[in-house]
RNA sequence: GCGCCAGUAGCUCAGCUGGAUAGAGCAACUGCCUUCUAAGCAGUAGGCCAGGGGUUCGAGUCCCUUCUGGCGCGCCA
């Protein structure tokens, strides 16, 4: 909330508390705890600008009905040298107040003063914490669901940020294990294609056409000097070349999408310095490992069911669950993905970071638990790694499910998606689903550059106030501060509704940032340019009352601030004119 | 079988820790530009909030249950 929005909750606190201790001591309310009570906007402007269900909630503590309650209770209320002009007692109990002229006026003030700032916050409290997004494999190209991943992470690590985090954005390259052997012998596969067509693709290979392309690549640079050496040097001749191909491909996609991450971090570097090694050590110290099969296994079943237990579930639900153990090195001596992931994330506590933030798609849900239960294994917190999990996106254009790009046939890319639709439009789009909802995305909607498409529903809204500013200032009206009693003229519903927006921009944030939603900020801001565009059709700035003139422009300004806030904290562009 | 996510207007989705008559956009229909950007606004119409129980002053929201859709239960990542 606003400063000015937070001050007058507190008056409202303030006022209905002590008017329940006046009415009990005064006798027309008996003794009885106060029982917490809500102050919340009301969704109808009709009952009021802040409503309390306080008579509600104490009718058990006073064995009272409500609506006796709350008339007990407004008898004790004095207003003078509030933010409030009078209150009622509604419904079926409710105790309705309205805000004074001069609380309007101090929000736009407000935002005047703190410009840019307007909507920071020190909910954070300066707290580290690690955003972790897209994290791709670098095998092959990135997806539409990493199209969603980048959108959803990045923005809500703006919103962190907004909200008085100290936040840095990872993306973890599995450059490493299982998945780059398989790249290997993929790549092989198909070099040795080119020179021989009866070579058997593997099984389990990478059918993409990246692979060949890859190797082709290759082969037009170095020619057949792989052909007549072993398997092994061959394999690692290729990855050599193809993998930096790939992960500066991806660098160069996220760029594009106006990602910017403080840290690539390479999965290799967990394997060269020991740091997975580390981990089975820790593990088998603790006696939480054994071996089996000729591999080592953890026991994750063991642990995450003591994690379950403590946070009160039942020994039934556990069961039910048939929670399985984990290898961390296999039979051939490789340690599993999930054991460089245990390593990766006690790197990330390691270096101080206080909440680490995964984002993930939603297949990989079962792997929350045994990641945390694993935190805790390893003597951290598992409860300060929260994962955000994301649904499937599908493409749709025309109504119709599409699968294949028709450039290239193939399944839709990143980079062909940013190819089609402006960045600015995926970057809003995809922060308009909740992130744990599937999410249909439409190419139509998205390259649109009209009122359906949001993102540039707000720009316009940007775009408009700036025009009304320029066009008055060639007729000779220059833009001025107003006093807090000049802003008093803002008496309009339309301008009330806007300022009582503008005043919940820092609550949003907050309320975004607690529940890691981005979602919340586009729905904020496309509700604000409704507001706005609303206010311009019945509210002309221009006319002859040179104060209201003003006052109107300075809430224009006041709008403009905060649009521009909110479209540059998620990094797109802000037109001064369309 | 078990678990996770979801089911709200014809379509896509909001609905904040339970609150007053369930909202918005799109699609449909009707209006509003000689005056600051019509990429805009106003209005009409559209709903057994998947079904059924329960908890209480009060349930779209919480609990139980059934149904439907997506996903997951690897020495893959």
């Amino acid at each position: 909330m606003s400063k000015t929005a937070t001050l007058a909750k507190q008056q409202m606190k303030d006022l209905i508390t002590s008017a329940i201790e006046k009415s009990i001591s005064a006798g027309t309310l008996p003794q009885g705890d106060i029982p917490p009570f809500i102050i919340e906007t009301p969704a109808d402007k009709e009952n009021g600008d802040l409503a309390t269900n306080a008579a509600m909630v104490s009718a058990k503590s006073f064995r009272m009905p409500p609506f006796k309650i709350a008339q007990a209770i407004t008898e004790n209320i004095n207003l003078e040298g509030t933010l409030f002009t009078k209150f009622e007692t509604a419904g079926p109990g409710f105790i309705n107040f309205f805000l004074s002229p001069a609380y309007y006026a101090k929000v736009l003030k407000e935002v005047e003063e703190e410009k840019e700032n307007f909507g920071n916050s020190n909910f954070g409290k300066g707290k580290k914490v690690m955003v972790e997004f897209v994290s791709a494999n670098p095998t092959g190209p990135m997806h539409m669901g990493n199209a969603r991943g980048g959108a959803l992470g990045d923005c809500l690590a703006s919103v962190m940020d907004k909200a008085g985090y100290d936040v840095w954005r990872e993306f973890y390259v599995n450059d490493a294990g299982n998945q780059i052997e398989k790249f290997a012998c993929s790549l092989e596969a198909r070099y040795l294609q080119l020179y021989d067509k009866s070579v058997v693709f593997p099984e389990d290979g990478y059918q993409g056409e990246d692979i060949t392309d890859l190797a082709k690549l290759y082969n037009n640079e170095n020619g057949d000097n792989l052909l007549n050496v072993s398997s092994r040097e061959r394999k690692q001749a290729l990855v050599d070349f193809a993998l930096p191909l790939n992960i500066s491909k991806m660098q160069a996609d996220m760029k594009k999408y106006k990602i910017t991450y403080d840290k690539w971090f390479f999965e290799s570097e967990l394997h060269n310095t020991g740091a997975v090694k580390e981990v089975v050590d820790i593990l088998t110290k603790k006696g939480l490992t054994y071996e089996k099969e000729g591999a080592v296994w953890y026991k994750n079943a063991q642990v995450v069911t003591e994690k379950l237990l403590a946070q009160g579930k039942s020994r039934d639900y556990i069961d039910k669950l048939e929670l399985k153990d984990d290898v961390l090195i296999r039979q051939n001596g490789n340690p599993t993905y999930f054991t460089a992931d245990i390593a990766y994330h006690k790197n990330k506590f390691d270096r101080g970071f206080d909440t680490l933030i995964d984002v993930w798609g939603a297949d990989h849900h079962g792997h929350v638990m045994r990641m945390k239960g694993a935190m805790d294994a390893i003597g951290y917190n598992g409860d300060k790694l929260d994962v955000v999990l994301m649904q499937l996106v599908k493409l749709v254009r025309n109504g119709q499910l599409v699968k294949m790009s028709k450039r290239t046939g193939k399944a839709i890319q990143l980079a062909d998606l940013l190819e089609e639709v402006p960045v600015d439009s995926a970057r809003f789009l995809f922060n308009t689903r909740e992130a744990n909802s599937q999410m249909d995305f439409d190419l139509d909607l998205a390259v649109k550059e009209d009122n359906q498409n949001p993102v540039y529903y707000v720009q316009y809204a940007h775009a408009r106030i700036c025009s009304i500013i320029k066009a008055l200032e060639k007729e000779g009206v220059t833009l001025r501060s107003c006093t807090e009693k000049e802003l008093t003229l803002l008496s309009a519903p339309e301008e009330r509704d806007i300022i009582s927006h503008l005043a919940s921009f820092e609550e949003e944030i907050i309320s975004a940032a607690k529940d890691y939603d981005p979602t919340k900020i586009t729905r904020y801001v496309t509700s604000l340019a409704t507001l706005f565009h609303k206010f311009y059709n019945s509210c002309r700035v221009k006319g002859d009352n040179e104060v209201l003139t003003q006052a109107r422009l300075n809430l224009c300004v006041a709008v403009k601030t905060v649009i521009y806030n909110v479209l540059t904290m998620f990094n797109i562009s802000c037109p001064e004119s369309m």
